[in-house]
DNA sequence: GTCTATAGGGAGATAGAC
DNA sequence: GTCTATCTCCCTATAGAC
């Protein structure tokens, strides 16, 4: 699909606040910075944006929208029968993709979100709060369905996971770790813990049936 | 300890500065905003600090500082014998009782630091690698008691770890849960993990053969 | 220590040529 | 569609009175 001139530029300029808003935040990032990286003049941007208000609010909504279809496609392409673990291990590596394919927009999103001005904030809010009942879900039909400690904490655990996944676009960088390994060991941390469940048989001196026996 | 006039006002500014870096970001807060906020006017700022940079770095630090002493004091006062959930959860509660004594430095310090001149950022860099150090620490050392699975990815949990912690300044307010139920539980999750341990024993109507299935 | 006044530089946004 | 030129406003920081 051919993009008109006016889209095309339209999207480099688009392109290019994300990254700057990444960058120097909200305030922080001037038109003229923006046109610079988009490579045309500040009094263009305004054909094709009426306002910097209305550019943040752009970026803001492709970063948390892009995540949330990446990871309810992926849902939706599981079958009934999926486990929570499943479903657990497969949003996050739908949300790691969607990081790497638009992580300037995810980065942006999660540094400005807290400096845009209120009305903007509000209107992203509610698609923020679509992630979280995506997560909440997840969980809560899993534990239905009995896979999980009767007395989990949910609501807790949708923190953490939110939190951690929030936090992955700060140091997860393409060339490294596979994203399915990440995926991996972290569905593992969540749903199994660390912790040995031998318990602690170690002994400084002798670790050798230490591990013979936990490698069962 | 009285404070004298100067470091009185000097406080004031201080704690307006984290609250406005906090709400506006780097560049969106501006002296002057600060100075209605510490009640007096721009140009008194300069009194105390010779710059806006200099005051951002006085926040920055006082936010990560306060964070990891908090949590270095808390795991000294622990035996020598205590385990790896124990300095996990004393860690997390020592963690969440620094954000909420100084939520707003916490809070400034995740949001602005993405965005502050790059001079700032690398100082206050190596205070946020101290701090990944001291959890490392943690892990690897009860890894190496024997007190979690052999093939933990410990890198992983850390990162999971300190990215649920960082959000933790977003959502947790005192009034609500206790500082001690959300350490409990959140080390419950890392440790423990949230499934099920004796498998899938429940059944809405008859998932009877899922369960068994699963139950390996 | 805190004030007022202001220098000097950029900011967002608009108008009109091309 | 993109440019240049410019309006108006507000920023950081300084100087000197009190």
């Amino acid at each position: 699909m051919k993009l008109a001139k006016s889209a095309k530029s339209q999207k480099r300029v688009l392109d290019a606040a994300a990254k700057m808003f990444r960058d120097y935040g909200y305030a922080g990032t001037t038109m003229r910075a923006i046109a610079d990286e988009a490579d045309l003049k500040a009094g263009s941007i305004y054909y094709h944006y009426k306002s910097k208000d209305e550019l943040i609010t752009a970026v803001l909504d492709i970063g948390i929208n892009a995540v949330i279809s990446s990871v309810e496609d992926a849902l939706q392409a599981l079958p009934e029968t999926a486990t929570g673990r499943d479903r657990i291990e497969t949003a996050v590596r739908a949300h790691l993709s969607a990081i790497i394919k638009i992580g300037d927009y995810t980065l942006a999103t999660r540094r400005v979100f807290g400096q845009v001005p209120e009305a903007i904030r509000l209107k992203n809010t509610k698609l923020r709060d679509t992630y979280g009942a995506i997560w909440q879900k997840i969980l809560t039909d899993a534990h239905a369905r009995g896979e999980f400690k009767t007395d989990a904490n949910l609501t807790l655990a949708r923190l953490f996971i939110l939190g951690a996944l929030n936090w992955t676009v700060e140091w997860y960088k393409p060339g490294g770790r596979t994203i399915d390994d990440v995926a991996r060991d972290f569905t593992a941390v969540v749903i199994d813990g660390i912790a040995n469940p031998y318990g602690v048989i170690h002994s400084a001196a002798d670790d050798n049936q230490q591990a013979q026996s936990r490698a069962n």
